[in-house]
RNA sequence: GGCGAUGUAGCUCAGUUGGUGAGAGCAUACGGCUCAUAUCCGUAGUGUCCGGGGUUCAAGUCCCUGCAUCGCCA
């Protein structure tokens, strides 16, 4: 079981990304990262889900063709991904004509094997839901949800033989019983499979739906979600015929697992596992459920929410933390809240006190009583050490035993455990004291080599959940993360070797900060309505702290090119180079004090972390700074000449 | 309406097959340290284990019922 294929859900088009999509790939790409580090080959998947009624609506309503709908919506998933530190090794669109040839393919193959027959059948049918009611369904017959009475309708479509399948499903269920995880979704199943299953109507007539894939055997129809949707699967493995179907999931190395969230439990752990049974697939190993995000708890969605979506802040508290909330905050099976407030506490308590300070005191002690290099492997270790070591084998297990079964929140919960021991250890032997006393020189060794390996092997066991933290952290240690040894418990880092001494990895997020924050979106909602009642008074500013001023990240600059923008007497369009991949664009209001041309290769100031913000239909990436008086505006510039990229401060 | 899940300290959750005083983290209060991002370490509390009824020597843990929240209903 070496070769690890894990699978999202392809996102439904008819919506842009948001948390729950979020969610769903961050796990996934953690749980491949994972099992990278443990060695093993990997293939993660995800993609969209394109063909369909509501994608011919919404085409319709801006006035698209359905493909050109889907293809901009698609684009979008595809380019979220790396923005949260995701990296598919595919991306699967059903729309992609090798996903069309592979569901023609299983279609004509049951049919031809008599698990897919026609059939007419009537039934009340509601408008406005598109689908048919059961008499036992309807509420004093009329639809539930919309009130109104269905029409009755008859219709021929083609069928799935799902119930031939049924006590085959339950059999399998009961030899495996973590096919479906957390068990409370496999009694869910469980306990559905106890009533007879109707057959699977998987059909649309063309008179009714164009947009998807023909059935094979009768053009007069399309085929209806399911096998459309599920077949992706193995699609994207080149099924029936490709290596990677070979090596991801028919052949004796394959683990093929699927990761989905549980309001499509019954599709994923019933249709498709009938289907593949039909189809003579293999099933696939696990399908592991995951919960709901509730996002309207609290205050935080009506004074902040309307500023701040859930994925925008990612960008504010970055990428890696949010990752890192996600995972743990949520116990995986279970529903859990998301605001604003948590992921400040979280942040704060987890990543800055714990792990950033920890990370943060262990260098500076290094930097400081020993220049930053790694004391030699200690002879003679205080008595701790051992405590150390041991729990660090421990958790190592726990960690690994967690991940395996997607307890995200428990492996991390686990891994936190040991950064507290580390905490401790750094108290118990108080190396500020050792260093006091020449005596004590190799005492001191010993503690400072014990947690500087001890940091190295937490860096490697974080890089999955914040690969990008991990990296930086990885440089400060001078770790090669790739190496994997992490696992073996080994230590990581070479005697003698050179340290280096970061600014804080995780800036501590000032509560009252929060709370300001929060009041002033408040405030901005509420002064929206009386838009022209009045310029802020210049009251007295608050005096701040270096640290709050620190948050400001400003860099030199220097302009590439100027332009007015167009339906804008105020604004021009700059392009900087600030010493990164791409110049930025950049919108200030200096249009009536500069000539565009004067600006051109000026040397100035940004403000490099500001929020993205679109101006008269131009997207600006922060701010040039500039002093002003009741007539003027004049911008800060350098008399002489520094790298662009160069730090302000 | 049908099926299912959940309801344990202010918050998020653990509590194995019913059995020694009901736990963890965060938040709160107090004390200690000073290497560190006003961080870290230690100590302290709080709970009609959703309500009601039942089984049992013994129930947060099993049964019935009510309430609340959530999901699914092809």
């Amino acid at each position: 079981m070496n070769n690890f294929y894990l699978t999202t859900p392809i996102y439904y088009v008819n919506a842009e990304p948001h948390i729950g999509h979020a969610y769903t790939t961050i796990l996934a790409d953690t749980m491949t990262r994972f099992q990278r580090l443990r060695g093993r080959l990997v293939r993660f998947q995800t993609g969209t889900d394109e063909h369909g009624e509501k994608i011919v609506e919404a085409a319709a309503k801006q006035g698209v063709e359905p493909r050109q709908y889907a293809d901009r919506i698609s684009h979008m998933f595809a380019e979220t991904w790396p923005g949260l530190n995701i990296a598919p090794d595919n991306f699967i669109r059903t729309t992609d004509s090798k996903h069309v040839a592979a569901v023609q393919r299983v279609l004509q193959d049951l049919y031809d094997k008599g698990d897919i027959y026609f059939s007419r059948y009537g039934g009340n049918y509601c408008v406005g839901c598109e689908r048919f009611y059961l008499d036992r369904e309807l509420l004093d017959g009329v639809c539930p949800d919309h009130l109104t009475k269905p029409v009755f309708i008859e219709e021929e479509n083609y069928f799935f033989k799902m119930s031939r399948y049924q006590q085959q499903l339950l059999d399998h269920i009961a030899r495996n019983p973590s096919f479906i995880r957390p068990e409370r979704y496999r009694n869910e199943v469980v306990s559905f499979l106890r009533e007879p299953l109707e057959d699977l109507c998987i059909s649309r007539p063309k008179t009714r739906l164009t947009w998807g894939i023909e059935m094979p055997f009768d053009n007069r129809f399309v085929t209806y979600v399911w096998f459309d949707a599920l077949m992706n699967y193995l699609s994207g493995l080149d099924w029936p015929d490709g290596d990677l179907y070979q090596r991801f999931w028919q052949g004796p190395l394959a683990d093929a697992q699927h990761l989905i969230a549980k309001d499509i439990l019954k599709p994923h752990g019933i249709y498709w596992p009938t289907m593949l049974m039909a189809a003579g697939v293999p099933l696939y190993s696990h399908l592991n459920v995951h919960g709901y995000w509730k996002i309207n708890d609290g205050k935080m969605s009506k004074s902040v929410g309307n500023v701040v979506k859930p994925l925008d802040l990612s960008k504010v508290y970055g990428v890696d933390p949010f990752r890192y909330f996600l995972l743990r905050e949520m116990a995986f099976g279970l529903d859990a809240s998301f605001s604003e407030e948590l992921l400040v506490e979280r942040y704060n308590a987890d990543l800055a006190n714990d792990l950033g300070n920890l990370f943060s005191r262990v260098l500076n002690m290094l930097s400081q009583y020993r220049q930053g290099v790694l004391p030699a492997v200690p002879a003679q270790k205080p008595p701790a050490s051992q405590d150390l070591l041991a729990l660090r084998e421990q958790t190592l297990a726990a960690y690994q035993e967690h991940m395996q079964r997607f307890e995200f929140h428990l492996a991390l919960t686990s891994l936190w455990a040991f950064i507290s021991a580390c905490n401790k250890y750094v108290v118990a032997n108080e190396p500020w004291s050792l260093a006091k006393d020449p005596a004590k020189a190799q005492q001191l060794d010993a503690v400072l080599y014990d947690l500087a390996q001890a940091l190295a092997w937490i860096t490697v066991l974080l890089s999955p959940a914040m690969p990008g933290v991990s990296q930086s952290m990885a440089q400060a240690l001078s770790l090669d993360i790739n190496l994997g040894l992490g696992l073996r418990g080994q230590d990581m880092l070479k005697a003698g070797s050179q340290l280096k001494r970061p600014d804080p990895i995780f800036p501590r997020i000032e509560s009252q900060k929060v709370q300001a924050k929060a009041a002033k979106a408040e405030e901005k909602t509420e002064t929206k309505s009386n838009k022209k009642a009045k310029k802020e008074p210049m009251g007295p500013v608050p005096v701040i702290d270096i640290d709050e001023f620190a948050r400001i990240d400003l860099r030199l600059g220097k302009v590439l090119e100027a332009c007015p923008v167009e339906g804008a007497d105020k604004l021009l369009k700059l392009t900087v180079d600030l010493g990164e991949e791409k110049p930025r664009t950049v919108v200030s209001g200096i249009a009536k004090h500069y000539n565009p041309q004067r600006l051109i290769g000026m040397q100035v100031v940004v403000v490099a972390n500001l929020k993205p913000v679109v101006l008269r239909g131009v997207e600006s990436h922060g701010m040039i700074l500039a002093a002003s008086d009741s007539d003027n505006i004049k911008v800060l510039t350098l008399t002489d000449s520094l790298a662009a990229g160069s730090r302000v401060k």
